[in-house]
DNA sequence: TCGTAAAATGTACGCGTGTACATAAATAAA
DNA sequence: TTTATTTATGTACACGCGTACATTTTACGA
């Protein structure tokens, strides 16, 4: 070893890796980039993050793919070829495309693991938050606060976090007695313009309402634009978002929106799934699903 | 290779990168995790993806690794361990440390590529934005829209974007005939709170003043939010910010900011560094230091 | 002192490619 | 047809490490 040192002799990671037939890389899939835009970018820094800080504590080194890229297109070829030796998959969508992907590295017991979207029957390791609580405790907060008619703003339904907050929703509406209206229920990409987008019809039937729920802060944001240039203030219409994102606490009035741990979601998913690799956890094990706890933040905009 | 086919055979990247003698990654330094939150985590994302893009295109990989991290604080070990092929580094500071670290790859000649700082008297590949005209036409807008006594909140010096911003900030002054005050330059350190903290000695200031110019846009709505805690509202001072983030784009009132095109210096720092790995730039060749344009983003809050 | 066990040191081989070289087959020219 | 030339196919080896096993040295008790 000393030796060793004075000939200032550096292991080969390269040839280490090949004789252990490891990669040592956690290969993390990212949506393709002009995509990226549609969630807010703070989204995939925070996970990314803790997925980092993680990995490294656990000797893996992070390789970033991006999808719609041709060649990680298939995610099977990146263990075949040995360039990941887990793959954390981010902001994918419930299309039968990846299903299909998806399905042939679940049978074949790879270790795989999502963040943020479920594909129902589909026994893969996932981490999420509890979307469903937490869009429950939101309308909970709007009701406790004297507001009954309550409007609904979706995402797409291929993401599986719109299904959980507008499961959330309508628990929270049943629960106080309130009937589910699905004339209330829009639906937006979780883009701004989108919610800039509803702002019309919205503004058209604001009269008969006492808050509308955007399922993120983009879409709220958008909507409040919307609304201020049709002359509905927010006085008038109380508007709340959700994620907490930057934008949710400097926007004007500053949002109340539900907080997401994002940087624990990157965590938690990544000691898991690395745990099956050094034993902790088998491969044969079931599959984890883990929900993490939201929670409320509540602002000006719930507060006039 | 239509045996291999029906065999479903894919080469193993280990072997492959172990006989070639390169790994086909390029690495990307980050900041250490909790010092991210300085800068905004928009300014690494657009960064990275715009590395990524062209990345991908030259058939690299991305390795993120976490500087602070201690396997990545010899970033030459990096290199004689083979675990990239090249490195880009983002967020450093021109600290002793660093550089060197730094001077010891420069000596050697190896492809590495500084983006958003510069080190003098260091001959590394850089790129970034031109801050120094950014800063310049920011103040050329102020002055030109009629404010002469322009304070300047700067960041920490040890990155040389601060020396950049504060160099067109004078220029301009002087191109324009105004004595350069240095009791109205102030220090933060990028982050809201710092911006924040300066309100009270600004606020005491603020009858002889027309604007402020931050040098970043978190540290702008910092002080916006601390004036108007003291009673002082953005029409009767002017704020102004840098980096055209979200945050500028949704504050209240908007503000007018430096674009910067940070995708764009991603792209820009990956084909030229990978290029000298393909030979169309060799590593003997002059290094490179590429400076983008900025754009200034004019919003309300210098309408008044 | 000797014998046995434990620790240290030494040796050989394989991992799956790329590459260089030797050989065989196909093609073109004489 | 024969020879020269191109093209295809086959073979051997090295890359630098981990691992298993053989060998040597050391430690310790009888």
């Amino acid at each position: 070893m000393k030796a060793a040192a004075e000939l200032q002799y550096t292991p080969n990671a390269l040839a280490q890796n090949f004789v252990r037939r490891r990669s040592g890389n956690l290969g993390v899939v990212l949506p393709l980039l002009p995509k990226v835009h549609l969630f807010s970018k703070y989204y995939f820094a925070e996970i990314l993050s803790g997925i980092g800080q993680a990995a490294n504590e656990r000797g893996y080194d992070l390789l970033l793919l991006f999808a719609g890229v041709e060649e990680n297109k298939d995610y099977l070829r990146l263990f075949h070829a040995r360039k990941v030796d887990a793959l954390i998959l981010l902001g994918r969508r419930d299309i039968p495309e990846d299903r299909v992907s998806l399905s042939a590295l679940v049978e074949q017991k790879l270790p795989i693991c999502l963040i943020g979207q479920r594909f129902a029957g589909l026994q893969a390791d996932t981490v999420d938050a509890d979307h469903v609580t937490g869009s429950y405790e939101m309308v909970r907060h709007l009701i406790e606060s004297g507001r009954r008619r309550i409007a609904f703003i979706n995402g797409p339904l291929e993401y599986s976090n719109s299904e959980d907050r507008l499961a959330g929703y309508q628990a929270a509406l049943s629960d106080y007695g309130i009937t589910y209206d699905a004339s209330l229920v829009f639906k937006g990409n979780f883009s701004r313009k989108s919610g800039h987008e509803l702002a019309p019809q919205i503004a058209s039937i604001h009269a008969s309402l006492d808050a509308v729920f955007a399922s993120n802060d983009r879409m709220a944001l958008g909507l409040l634009q919307g609304l201020n240039e049709l002359g509905v203030t927010y006085q008038e219409l109380t508007v709340v978002g959700y994620d907490n994102s930057d934008i949710a606490q400097f926007c004007n009035p500053p949002l109340t929106t539900v907080e997401v741990p994002l940087f624990e979601m990157g965590q938690v998913a990544t000691n898991k799934l690395l745990g099956r690799l050094s034993g902790s956890l088998s491969l044969i094990d079931e599959p984890f699903d883990v929900k993490l706890p939201t929670r409320l933040v509540v602002r000006s905009s719930t507060k006039n």
